[in-house]
DNA sequence: TAAAACAATAGACCATTGTCCACGGTTTGG
DNA sequence: CCAAACCGTGGACAATGGTCTATTGTTTTA
Protein backbone atom coordinates (compact mmCIF):
# COMPACT_ATOMS: atom_id res chain seq x y z
CA UNK A 1 0.00 0.00 0.00
CA UNK A 2 1.16 3.84 -0.41
CA UNK A 3 1.81 6.30 2.52
CA UNK A 4 -1.66 7.81 2.44
CA UNK A 5 -3.61 4.73 2.60
CA UNK A 6 -0.71 3.62 5.46
CA UNK A 7 -1.44 7.21 7.46
CA UNK A 8 -5.33 6.76 6.47
CA UNK A 9 -5.89 3.23 8.51
CA UNK A 10 -2.67 3.86 11.09
CA UNK A 11 -3.57 7.04 12.39
CA UNK A 12 -0.61 8.22 11.81
CA UNK A 13 0.69 11.65 9.57
CA UNK A 14 2.48 11.14 6.41
CA UNK A 15 5.14 13.40 8.11
CA UNK A 16 5.17 10.96 11.00
CA UNK A 17 5.46 7.59 9.00
CA UNK A 18 8.20 9.30 7.18
CA UNK A 19 9.93 10.34 9.80
CA UNK A 20 9.44 6.95 11.08
CA UNK A 21 10.60 5.17 8.40
CA UNK A 22 13.74 7.36 8.30
CA UNK A 23 14.91 6.68 11.61
CA UNK A 24 14.51 2.93 10.77
CA UNK A 25 11.13 1.73 12.13
CA UNK A 26 9.28 0.55 8.92
CA UNK A 27 11.10 0.20 5.66
CA UNK A 28 9.18 0.20 2.22
CA UNK A 29 10.22 -0.79 -1.23
CA UNK A 30 10.40 1.44 -4.30
CA UNK A 31 9.78 -0.71 -7.52
CA UNK A 32 12.16 -0.13 -10.14
CA UNK A 33 8.91 -0.85 -12.82
CA UNK A 34 7.61 2.32 -12.01
CA UNK A 35 7.61 4.86 -13.51
CA UNK A 36 7.54 6.90 -10.32
CA UNK A 37 9.35 6.82 -7.26
CA UNK A 38 6.13 6.18 -4.97
CA UNK A 39 7.07 3.92 -1.49
CA UNK A 40 5.49 0.55 -0.92
CA UNK A 41 4.50 -0.57 2.60
CA UNK A 42 3.05 -3.92 3.47
CA UNK A 43 0.99 -4.76 5.94
CA UNK A 44 3.27 -5.78 8.83
CA UNK A 45 4.22 -1.86 8.69
CA UNK A 46 0.49 -1.30 9.50
CA UNK A 47 0.90 -3.73 12.80
CA UNK A 48 3.85 -2.12 13.52
CA UNK A 49 2.46 1.33 13.57
CA UNK A 50 -0.07 0.09 15.70
CA UNK A 51 2.45 -0.71 18.00
CA UNK A 52 4.14 2.21 18.19
CA UNK A 53 0.75 4.38 18.74
CA UNK A 54 0.70 2.36 22.36
CA UNK A 55 4.00 2.09 22.67
CA UNK A 56 4.73 6.23 22.41
CA UNK A 57 1.79 6.47 24.60
CA UNK A 58 3.57 4.19 27.17
CA UNK A 59 6.63 6.17 26.86
CA UNK A 60 8.90 4.30 25.07
CA UNK A 61 11.12 6.49 22.47
CA UNK A 62 11.82 6.51 18.98
CA UNK A 63 15.32 5.12 19.78
CA UNK A 64 13.43 2.16 22.00
CA UNK A 65 11.30 1.43 19.09
CA UNK A 66 14.31 0.89 16.64
CA UNK A 67 16.03 -1.24 18.91
CA UNK A 68 12.92 -3.95 18.98
CA UNK A 69 12.33 -3.60 15.17
CA UNK A 70 16.10 -3.91 14.86
CA UNK A 71 16.38 -6.83 17.02
CA UNK A 72 13.44 -8.60 15.58
CA UNK A 73 14.69 -8.87 12.07
CA UNK A 74 15.30 -11.85 9.97
CA UNK A 75 18.94 -11.25 10.61
CA UNK A 76 18.97 -11.31 14.14
CA UNK A 77 19.70 -13.94 16.60
CA UNK A 78 17.06 -14.79 18.24
CA UNK A 79 18.12 -14.87 21.72
CA UNK A 80 19.69 -11.23 21.54
CA UNK A 81 15.91 -10.08 20.44
CA UNK A 82 14.52 -11.95 23.19
CA UNK A 83 17.10 -9.90 25.44
CA UNK A 84 16.45 -6.72 24.14
CA UNK A 85 12.30 -7.41 24.19
CA UNK A 86 13.17 -8.22 27.96
CA UNK A 87 14.74 -5.18 28.89
CA UNK A 88 12.24 -3.33 27.07
CA UNK A 89 9.60 -5.35 29.05
CA UNK A 90 11.29 -4.81 32.43
CA UNK A 91 11.77 -0.90 32.21
CA UNK A 92 8.16 -0.62 31.17
CA UNK A 93 7.22 -2.78 34.71
CA UNK A 94 9.81 -0.01 36.77
CA UNK A 95 7.88 2.88 34.90
CA UNK A 96 4.16 1.28 35.54
CA UNK A 97 5.55 1.05 39.52
CA UNK A 98 6.94 4.42 39.45
CA UNK A 99 3.39 5.20 38.21
CA UNK A 100 2.01 3.49 41.21
CA UNK A 101 4.21 5.54 43.47
CA UNK A 102 3.37 9.00 42.06
CA UNK A 103 -0.80 7.77 41.93
CA UNK A 104 -0.12 6.92 45.79
CA UNK A 105 1.85 10.74 46.40
CA UNK A 106 -1.21 12.37 44.61
CA UNK A 107 -3.70 10.94 46.31
CA UNK A 108 -2.18 11.31 49.84
CA UNK A 109 -2.09 14.69 48.72
CA UNK A 110 -5.44 14.99 47.87
CA UNK A 111 -6.33 13.19 51.17
CA UNK A 112 -3.66 15.89 52.89
CA UNK A 113 -5.86 18.35 51.37
CA UNK A 114 -8.76 18.20 53.44
CA UNK B 1 19.28 25.83 51.98
CA UNK B 2 21.25 27.19 49.24
CA UNK B 3 20.82 25.62 45.74
CA UNK B 4 23.90 23.84 45.90
CA UNK B 5 22.58 21.86 49.02
CA UNK B 6 19.31 21.37 47.27
CA UNK B 7 20.97 20.21 44.28
CA UNK B 8 23.09 17.48 45.95
CA UNK B 9 19.75 16.16 47.89
CA UNK B 10 17.46 16.18 45.61
CA UNK B 11 19.70 14.67 42.43
CA UNK B 12 19.34 17.08 40.21
CA UNK B 13 21.43 19.63 38.46
CA UNK B 14 21.95 23.29 39.59
CA UNK B 15 21.08 24.25 36.54
CA UNK B 16 17.55 21.85 36.52
CA UNK B 17 16.43 23.70 39.40
CA UNK B 18 16.80 27.07 38.35
CA UNK B 19 15.33 25.81 35.31
CA UNK B 20 12.27 23.77 37.21
CA UNK B 21 12.24 27.48 39.29
CA UNK B 22 11.53 29.49 36.53
CA UNK B 23 8.93 27.17 35.24
CA UNK B 24 7.35 27.75 38.47
CA UNK B 25 7.55 24.72 39.92
CA UNK B 26 9.18 25.49 42.96
CA UNK B 27 9.84 29.02 44.37
CA UNK B 28 12.63 30.64 46.42
CA UNK B 29 13.51 33.56 48.13
CA UNK B 30 16.09 36.56 48.18
CA UNK B 31 16.70 38.38 51.55
CA UNK B 32 16.90 41.57 51.21
CA UNK B 33 19.34 41.86 53.76
CA UNK B 34 21.46 40.08 52.19
CA UNK B 35 24.06 41.73 50.30
CA UNK B 36 24.46 39.02 48.02
CA UNK B 37 21.33 37.48 45.48
CA UNK B 38 21.50 34.08 46.67
CA UNK B 39 18.53 32.15 46.74
CA UNK B 40 16.88 30.04 49.29
CA UNK B 41 14.92 26.96 49.54
CA UNK B 42 12.67 25.69 51.99
CA UNK B 43 12.28 22.04 52.53
CA UNK B 44 9.54 21.74 50.97
CA UNK B 45 11.27 22.15 48.02
CA UNK B 46 12.87 19.00 48.49
CA UNK B 47 9.90 16.91 49.01
CA UNK B 48 8.75 18.47 45.87
CA UNK B 49 11.59 17.70 43.92
CA UNK B 50 11.90 14.19 45.01
CA UNK B 51 8.10 14.05 44.03
CA UNK B 52 9.29 15.27 40.59
CA UNK B 53 11.78 12.63 39.78
CA UNK B 54 9.55 10.17 40.05
CA UNK B 55 6.81 12.00 38.20
CA UNK B 56 8.99 12.61 35.25
CA UNK B 57 9.70 8.61 35.21
CA UNK B 58 6.49 8.01 34.97
CA UNK B 59 5.38 10.23 32.22
CA UNK B 60 4.47 13.88 33.35
CA UNK B 61 5.43 16.80 31.84
CA UNK B 62 7.13 19.61 33.65
CA UNK B 63 3.23 21.91 32.51
CA UNK B 64 1.74 18.50 34.27
CA UNK B 65 3.60 19.59 37.16
CA UNK B 66 3.05 23.15 36.84
CA UNK B 67 -0.21 22.23 36.98
CA UNK B 68 -0.74 20.39 40.21
CA UNK B 69 1.72 22.70 42.46
CA UNK B 70 -0.40 25.37 41.09
CA UNK B 71 -3.56 23.64 42.35
CA UNK B 72 -2.19 23.01 45.71
CA UNK B 73 -1.08 26.72 46.31
CA UNK B 74 -2.61 28.60 49.56
CA UNK B 75 -4.75 30.29 47.48
CA UNK B 76 -6.23 27.53 45.49
CA UNK B 77 -9.59 26.45 45.85
CA UNK B 78 -9.79 22.64 47.78
CA UNK B 79 -11.92 21.87 44.72
CA UNK B 80 -10.31 22.95 42.22
CA UNK B 81 -6.86 21.09 43.69
CA UNK B 82 -8.68 18.03 43.82
CA UNK B 83 -9.90 18.07 40.15
CA UNK B 84 -6.64 18.67 39.14
CA UNK B 85 -5.11 16.06 40.47
CA UNK B 86 -7.94 14.00 39.96
CA UNK B 87 -7.69 13.84 36.55
CA UNK B 88 -3.75 13.61 36.43
CA UNK B 89 -4.15 10.37 38.23
CA UNK B 90 -6.68 9.20 35.89
CA UNK B 91 -4.05 10.05 33.15
CA UNK B 92 -1.36 7.88 34.62
CA UNK B 93 -3.66 4.97 34.84
CA UNK B 94 -4.29 4.97 31.59
CA UNK B 95 -1.01 5.13 31.07
CA UNK B 96 -0.25 2.28 33.17
CA UNK B 97 -3.10 0.46 31.47
CA UNK B 98 -1.39 1.12 28.18
CA UNK B 99 2.07 0.12 29.48
CA UNK B 100 0.06 -3.68 30.33
CA UNK B 101 -0.82 -3.56 26.42
CA UNK B 102 2.61 -3.00 24.87
CA UNK B 103 4.00 -5.63 27.55
CA UNK B 104 1.74 -7.80 26.50
CA UNK B 105 2.61 -7.17 22.91
CA UNK B 106 5.83 -7.52 23.40
CA UNK B 107 5.62 -10.75 25.60
CA UNK B 108 3.54 -12.29 22.46
CA UNK B 109 6.43 -11.78 19.88
CA UNK B 110 8.91 -13.23 22.56
CA UNK B 111 6.59 -16.54 22.51
CA UNK B 112 5.91 -15.55 18.65
CA UNK B 113 9.92 -15.46 18.05
CA UNK B 114 10.48 -19.48 18.99
C1' DT C 1 43.86 37.86 52.46
C1' DA C 2 43.99 35.12 48.43
C1' DA C 3 42.37 31.18 46.13
C1' DA C 4 38.73 27.96 45.66
C1' DA C 5 34.13 27.08 45.75
C1' DC C 6 29.66 28.77 45.17
C1' DA C 7 25.93 31.71 43.19
C1' DA C 8 23.09 34.61 39.62
C1' DT C 9 21.90 35.78 34.90
C1' DA C 10 21.57 35.57 30.13
C1' DG C 11 21.97 33.34 26.17
C1' DA C 12 23.79 29.70 23.19
C1' DC C 13 23.30 25.07 22.25
C1' DC C 14 21.53 20.17 22.08
C1' DA C 15 18.49 15.98 21.17
C1' DT C 16 13.92 14.42 20.55
C1' DT C 17 9.72 14.27 18.09
C1' DG C 18 7.49 15.75 15.13
C1' DT C 19 4.97 19.53 11.69
C1' DC C 20 4.88 22.52 7.79
C1' DC C 21 6.26 24.33 3.40
C1' DA C 22 7.92 24.73 -1.29
C1' DC C 23 8.96 22.52 -5.25
C1' DG C 24 8.42 19.32 -8.80
C1' DG C 25 6.72 15.00 -10.51
C1' DT C 26 2.57 11.25 -10.85
C1' DT C 27 -1.98 9.43 -10.74
C1' DT C 28 -6.71 9.60 -10.99
C1' DG C 29 -11.60 11.13 -11.67
C1' DG C 30 -14.67 13.50 -14.45
C1' DC D 1 -7.17 16.42 -21.11
C1' DC D 2 -7.14 18.90 -17.05
C1' DA D 3 -7.57 19.75 -12.33
C1' DA D 4 -7.38 17.70 -7.98
C1' DA D 5 -5.30 14.69 -5.18
C1' DC D 6 -1.32 12.24 -4.29
C1' DC D 7 3.80 11.42 -3.68
C1' DG D 8 9.00 12.44 -2.70
C1' DT D 9 12.67 15.37 -1.05
C1' DG D 10 14.86 18.72 1.56
C1' DG D 11 14.92 22.07 4.75
C1' DA D 12 12.86 25.30 7.99
C1' DC D 13 10.41 25.67 12.21
C1' DA D 14 8.57 24.50 16.86
C1' DA D 15 7.99 22.76 21.66
C1' DT D 16 10.00 20.22 25.36
C1' DG D 17 13.51 19.50 28.69
C1' DG D 18 17.35 20.32 29.68
C1' DT D 19 22.84 21.45 29.53
C1' DC D 20 26.85 24.46 29.01
C1' DT D 21 29.37 28.75 28.88
C1' DA D 22 30.68 33.38 29.97
C1' DT D 23 30.63 36.92 33.04
C1' DT D 24 30.32 38.87 37.37
C1' DG D 25 29.73 38.89 42.19
C1' DT D 26 29.96 36.35 47.13
C1' DT D 27 31.42 33.19 50.55
C1' DT D 28 34.35 30.01 52.57
C1' DT D 29 38.63 28.19 53.86
C1' DA D 30 43.41 27.49 54.24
Amino acid sequence: MRIGELAQKSGFSRDTIRFYEQNGLITSTVEDSETNSYRNYKDDCLVWLEFFAGAREAGMTVADLRSIVVSTAESCDREVARAVIQRKIEELEERAEQIGNVVLFLENTLSGSD
